[in-house]
DNA sequence: TGTACATCAGTGAACGCGCGTTCACTGATGTAC
DNA sequence: TGTACATCAGTGAACGCGCGTTCACTGATGTAC
């Protein structure tokens, strides 16, 4: 068999990568396969032997900001580490709500990235959207601790405002508007995950 | 003069709410100009009469949800109402993170359809989007009344609830989460717009 | 070890298609007389 | 009042272009002998 088990595999990764972020830059159909292929070092027409067609990357692509960024985050504050506390929740909010997080276009979240063109989608897309957003709740859920608060709920909201605020933070023309929102957002979601007696 | 003064203005504005409709449900690239004309009853010969392009259509129709919608809830509950208080806030809350709301495609607020198309264009639709958010926040901030609270960052807090929640069960696949996220998010805005003694 | 070969990852020209935009025109309208 | 006319909102064929996708091919590779 001519060429190693993993160099299909390999080329495949780096067609994804490439995806990833072109499609956080510019979105879903603004990219062309031809700019996704040039930018991992190959031609077009290769890329039907790897995918059955553009919707599928697209579901990988924003899946595999999972296997990257989000698994460093994973790792960091997630289940495996073993003092789950409130201050992993803490450190979460900094780092996603922080001004070097709505600076990377590249290294983004897809979910302040594509939120309405993966709306618009396949059941697909929306369920790699999806795997997003429930890795992050379960982060925020398991970090609150064990308090009378009804932490599921705490943690889907610290979820709606780290992805309002920075959706917010990147739509609008104005920087500093833009900036006043996102440090809205960081204040209230740790002030939301410190709370025990307020709720 | 042929035609009267308001005709073209007319049509015009029927082609503002058609591209409005449309862009909602399925974002700006993936909309035709002869879809638009179209829907407007006109071919798409025409519309270059009416505008430089397609994208000077684009921040009209994201501006016009202020003429429509938006100016009920502003007249409904923004400052031309004297009785300025908390439930004023409230009731904005109730509509804005509604199941009513997430359901309706077509007459949704822009913020929630468009976000990450919007973020990509020109500084021109990125302005009528900040006007939409500016709009929001004013009328939370001045139904925040007089107490000790910063109303400015609470107000950008319970924006950034409103959008992000209804972004994020706008994109989720399951329904069920979908509006566990809604849920959280609306009880969260009601919980911060009351709030007078815990921050 | 060296050579002939089968495999298949990757190439690039070509396809059909639909887009945004242009432009010469048409025909409904209000006005002048 | 009736008619001829100038205006210009709207028409629709046509344009160039770039897209997603297909397909016959090429050439680098590991294997068999």
């Amino acid at each position: 068999m001519p060429y190693s088990a993993e160099h299909k595999q390999q080329t495949r990764s780096r067609i994804v990568e490439s995806a990833r972020i072109l499609f956080n830059r510019h979105g879903f159909t603004d990219v062309t396969i031809n700019q996704i292929m040039s930018e991992a070092g190959l031609t077009r027409g290769g890329f039907y032997s790897h995918f059955k067609n553009k919707e599928q990357l697209y579901a990988e692509a924003v899946s595999s900001f999972l296997q990257g960024r989000g698994a460093d985050w994973r790792d960091e504050f997630g289940v495996t580490n073993a003092r789950s506390s409130v201050e992993m929740a803490k450190q979460m909010i900094n780092g996603y709500l922080s001004s070097e997080h709505l600076g990377d276009l590249e290294g983004q979240c897809p979910m302040i990235a594509l939120p309405s063109d993966v709306a618009r989608e396949n059941p697909a897309v929306q369920e790699s959207y999806e795997h997003l957003l429930t890795a992050m709740v379960h982060l925020f859920e398991t970090s609150l601790g064990n308090n009378n608060n009804d932490n599921r709920q705490t943690a889907l909201a610290i979820a709606s405002l780290c992805i309002g605020g920075m959706v917010l933070a990147r739509t609008v023309a104005n920087d500093e508007l833009a900036n006043e929102v996102r440090n809205a957002a960081h204040n209230t979601a740790l002030q939301l995950a410190s709370l025990d007696s307020c709720f």
